[in-house]
RNA sequence: GCCCGAGUGGCGGAAUUGGUAGACGCGCUGGAUUCAAAAUCCAGUUCUCGCAAGGGAGUGCGGGUUCGAUUCCCGCCUCGGGUACCA
């Protein structure tokens, strides 16, 4: 402020500065260590959890802090309530981004990771995020990686009992094989041979291994798997999308090779009942209900005319078994090779040619109604009649048994299959009693179906089982749609396994005193040909366990993510993961806030391995994480150019978008995406390009230099603007869509520019300001402004002509129902994560305050404990000067008084038939009979009754009154 | 296709158990201040008819339950997310 400025003196009030504030406070909480949480404490505890990020080149963008406000405000409020707060933050640092820059720049994983940390770590500090620093892991540290080694080593020496159903150590399974086979054992496995006690001490080493390699929870097998050429590793299905990676967008082939699996499917149920147990959303619960996707069934065998074989089946509705005319195969199952006959020989081979060209892709994209008859018959076990064998593409080998019984007459695919080729379709369900009901509901009456006639569905599908089950033909069964999750990837910038191979090829585990098995440095991480790790080219590693070679795949990203929460209990921990009186004082993750697009891998993982450090004793509580919130995405507009599709004479043509809308050209031109910081009036519907504009475009793109770009206001062209009319300016509209932010769209938005421009506090509490947290929303900068206002607004209750005045005055009345009214609304929305409504409750308060001029200590000291989570830097700061000492970080969240807020009248609205018509005030204590009376002799009513009878009148106490007339 | 979720002013959104629809903010309009602008302050702002007083309509569309519906029920439409030949 200058004092020889004339207008020096019109400013009233003391200056808020957010940034000298915002960076003198961070320092102090750092300097103090305010946020470092003890294990040790008589307070209750509570964890809030954000989902630890991957540290990505790109840095923040205005969209990734959205959760990590909710959060924080939740636990500072938690704080201030008086609880021991635990809530840290981390880097889920290993992954595939950092090894695909490496292969591009040459710079090592290891240190762009370090550098985006870095960066990352000074992004969050300027956010004012009361994390404790101390406690940060990264998943790419060997003392990190050192207990995701050793859990994975015990989900190896572990097998799922379902009889306990738990998992339970593997030598107690190799105790009971000696004692008496596997007949009793109940466990998931994929062993189907019965062996007895004999068989088993006769067995060899590599038969043993064989045996327990089918129980163990970590296993090694030769399976199909996502091979992804380009990127050179195994996919997991869900970063498969349509038949291509979703990163990168290669394509994905199924190839065989050996894998490490975790048996994930032993936990199907417990994963699925669990979800009971804890408050997550509902859309969150169900796509996790179908991705485990319980079905109800029977597995049951078929023989085949003129042969041994059986073929094993698996469907959930037994009850249409008299309409099986037919069944089919996957092409890839191994009957098929042995069913075929001479004679259906050659075309089968084509079939099977037809359908290894045939790529996920192709098969998502038309879904043909294809199959080849193998020439053999199966016989239908409850007619005894004789059924065709065919196999067809819509049968997948992964899926059951990877072979159906068919019923054209109660299934969509088996019909279309059977109308193609001439199958015989039987009805066996009668639906008449169910107009309206599909397929799926299960619902008829059985017809042609002999003994089960008559019966309803569900009756004849539980008298069908009881038959094959008597009929030593099958089995009731529960199937599940999850499958085991792969854990090989032939990557280098991953967890590698703790296994080393004896020269026989058997897999041990390394044991805990061996562990880390560090990551070995090299500048070789291109990955192998045919599904080679970078880690096997370095010999001297392979084989520096004597007599012994290394694994030489790594763990995929979802290992580290999979128990980071227990490591912030006990981070520095060297004996175990977690302390168990760390982890016993912590239990588990109150609050867990994060993006849904987690929804499925990262949340099952952790899950599962939570679930089985349960079973082990390790963790008290059976599920991690008891409260989820899935915050929005905060998106961004990308802005395109139309370009003409054929150049102009030789010359790339940019079309503005009203023009193309007049012409409806949109099929002759391609969108250019553009970067967001070129385009004028950015983000609205008339954003534009302005010749400057155009200039900068050409800088950033030198290939379109001689560019043409037209708009009705005239061409601009190799620096030269030629106007139609008498124009001195272009005004090319862009093509604006909302989208993703990402650096690939050029619609990045950088908070530290928003921060610079209106502080931390401004931007935390406009985020929240935003809308629900749960709700994608795009980011838009033009409604900060009144969040700013509002921030000076409150600051300016404490000064009067620039000095910081505050009194010890009695509050009136009004001012109490005032605060009241404000924490009420807070507290109660906070709990309900309505953080865009305390925001606004803030804000009335504030402006209510300031029209009364109040400036009393009993006012605003608790308001000012309020806004502390939201805002905490502009608390602190007038908590500093109002009370001198301590934080306003500690200090007691304010209790509400509902004695304040009593009105002594209150104002009804007076309804005639449902709508409002006139206003009256009533005392508080008046009785419905009272309001009832006053209310039928109100001036002016009968205007609206209109010599009509007054029917019935309808009070509600404090709310309203209704006058039914007719 | 199936399974979730959502549709409210010019915009973001509020209305917590069926009880005054549109809180709060942006934007816009008018006014004050200013040589002028920015900033600030005051007033107005769902649409529509009307100079006004006042009236009518109104929460995606159509119906229903109710004294009363953004809220509950039935049938559609649109958008977002998940999933996909799951036997």
């Amino acid at each position: 402020m200058c004092p020889l400025c004339p207008q020096w003196f019109k400013i009233k009030n003391m200056d808020y500065t957010p940034r000298d504030i915002e960076q003198k406070w961070q320092k102090h909480w750092e300097e103090n260590d305010t946020y470092k949480v003890s294990n040790q404490s008589d307070k209750p505890k509570y964890y809030v959890l954000d989902m630890f990020p991957y540290p990505s080149g790109a840095g923040l963008h205005v969209g990734h802090p959205l959760g990590y406000i909710a959060s924080d405000i939740f636990a500072r409020y938690k704080r201030q309530q008086g609880f021991n707060v635990l809530h840290p933050m981390g880097y889920d640092a290993f992954g595939l981004p950092a090894e695909e820059y490496a292969l591009q720049t040459g710079i090592h994983p290891a240190v762009s990771t370090n550098d985006n940390i870095k960066r990352y770590n000074e992004q969050l500090r300027s956010l004012g995020f009361s994390f404790d620093w101390s406690r940060q892991v990264r998943t790419c540290d060997p003392k990190y990686y050192k207990w995701t080694q050793w859990i994975f080593a015990e989900l190896f020496h572990h097998y799922y009992d379902y009889a306990a159903n738990k998992a339970l150590p593997i030598t107690d399974l190799i105790q009971s094989f000696e004692k008496e086979g596997n007949t009793n054992i109940k466990a998931a496995t994929t062993q189907e041979e019965t062996f007895d006690a004999a068989a088993w001490s006769v067995m060899s080493k590599s038969e043993k291994e064989e045996v327990l390699m089918r129980y163990r929870l970590a296993y090694r097998e030769v399976g199909y798997v996502n091979w992804c050429e380009a990127l050179g590793t195994v996919l997991a299905n869900d970063q498969v999308k349509d038949g291509i990676s979703e990163r990168g967008g290669h394509p994905v082939v199924q190839k065989a090779m050996p894998q490490w699996n975790l048996r994930t499917t032993a936990y199907a149920e417990r994963l699925l009942s669990g979800l009971e147990t804890i408050d997550w959303s509902s859309a969150l619960k169900t796509i996790q209900r179908n991705w485990i996707g319980r079905s109800e069934g029977a597995q049951m065998f078929f023989d085949v005319a003129d042969s041994d074989a059986k073929i094993e089946i698996y469907t959930t509705r037994p009850d249409t078994i008299f309409g099986a005319t037919y069944m089919v195969l996957a092409p890839e199952h191994d009957l098929v090779e042995k069913l075929t006959t001479e004679g259906q020989r050659a075309a089968i081979d084509k079939y099977l040619e037809y359908v290894k060209s045939r790529s996920e892709r192709d098969r998502m994209a038309d879904k043909q109604v294809t199959g080849e008859f193998t020439g053999a018959y199966a016989i239908n076990p409850f007619t005894n009649t004789k059924i065709p064998i065919w196999i067809a593409e819509y049968v997948l080998i992964s899926y059951g048994t990877g072979a159906i019984m068919a019923v054209p007459s109660d299934d969509e695919r088996d019909k279309t299959f059977a109308e193609k080729f001439g199958l015989e379709i039987i009805d066996v369900v009668d639906k008449t009693d169910y107009p309206g009901a599909t397929l799926s509901d299960k619902l008829g009456k059985m017809i042609n179906s002999d003994f089960i006639n008559g019966m309803e569905v569900p009756e004849a599908i539980s008298e069908i089982n009881k038959r094959v089950e008597q009929m030593g033909i099958g089995t009731a069964k529960v199937n599940y749609k999850l499958r085991d999750a792969g854990f090989s990837r032939q990557r280098y910038w991953g967890e590698p396994f703790p296994i080393v191979y004896d020269k026989d090829g058997f897999a041990e585990m390394l044991p805990l005193e061996e562990l880390p098995l560090e990551l070995p440095d090299t500048e070789d991480f291109k990955p192998g040909k045919g599904g080679k790790s970078p880690l096997s080219r370095l010999e001297n590693w392979v084989n520096s366990k004597p007599s012994y070679t290394r694994e030489t795949d790594t763990m995929p990203a979802v290992a580290g993510s999979s128990w980071y929460f227990l490591r912030y209990m006990d981070p520095h921990n060297d004996e175990a993961f977690a302390s168990q009186e760390a982890v016993n004082y912590w239990q588990d993750v109150d609050l867990y806030v994060g993006g849904s697009e987690h929804a499925v891998a990262h949340l099952m993982y952790a899950r599962f391995w939570h679930k089985f450090l349960y079973d082990k004793g390790l963790v008290p509580t059976q599920e991690p994480f008891k409260k989820l919130i899935n915050q929005g995405m905060i998106q961004g507009v990308i802005e395109f150019i139309y370009m003409k599709k054929e150049k102009t004479n030789g010359q790339a043509h940019f079309l503005c978008a009203g023009l193309v809308k007049r012409d409806d050209l949109f099929n002759e031109v391609a969108k250019i995406p553009i970067h967001i910081d070129y385009v004028q009036d950015y983000g609205s519907e008339k954003s534009y390009l302005n010749i400057k504009s155009i200039k900068q475009f050409i800088a950033w793109r030198p290939e379109y230099e001689n560019a043409i770009f037209e708009c009705s206001k005239g061409i601009y062209q190799n620096g030269i603007f030629t106007p139609n009319k008498d124009a001195t300016e272009t005004n090319l509209v862009t093509h604006s869509e909302v989208g993703k932010m990402s650096k690939s769209k050029y619609n990045v938005v950088n908070p530290d520019l928003v921060i610079d421009q209106y502080g931390t506090d401004c931007f935390r509490m406009y985020e929240m300001f935003l809308g629900p947290i749960e709700t994608s929303k795009p980011w838009d900068v033009q409604g900060i402004s009144g969040v700013s206002k509002f921030l000076r607004n409150f600051w300016n209750l404490f000064y009067q002509n620039e000095n910081f005045t505050i009194t010890d005055a009695e509050p009136t009345k009004d001012e109490l129902k005032i605060l009241h009214t404000c924490l009420k609304k807070v507290t109660e929305d906070i709990e309900r994560f309505s953080f865009n409504t305390c925001v606004s409750a803030f804000m009335v308060a504030t402006n209510e305050l300031k029209k009364l001029k109040c400036n009393k200590r009993a006012i605003l000291k608790p308001l000012t404990i309020a806004l502390a989570p939201f805002a905490p830097h502009i608390s602190e700061e007038l908590w500093s000067k109002m009370e001198g000492e301590g934080s306003v970080v500690m200090a007691q969240f304010p209790q509400f008084d509902e004695s304040y807020l009593v009105e002594d009248s209150v104002i009804y609205p007076i309804c005639i038939n449902g709508k409002k018509r006139m206003e009256a005030s009533f005392s508080a204590t008046a009785s419905k009979d009272d309001i009832e009376k006053i209310a039928l002799e109100l001036d002016g009513l009968e205007k609206w009754i209109g010599g009509k009878t007054v029917r019935k009148v309808i009070v509600v106490p404090k709310r309203m009154v209704n006058i039914v007339v007719a």
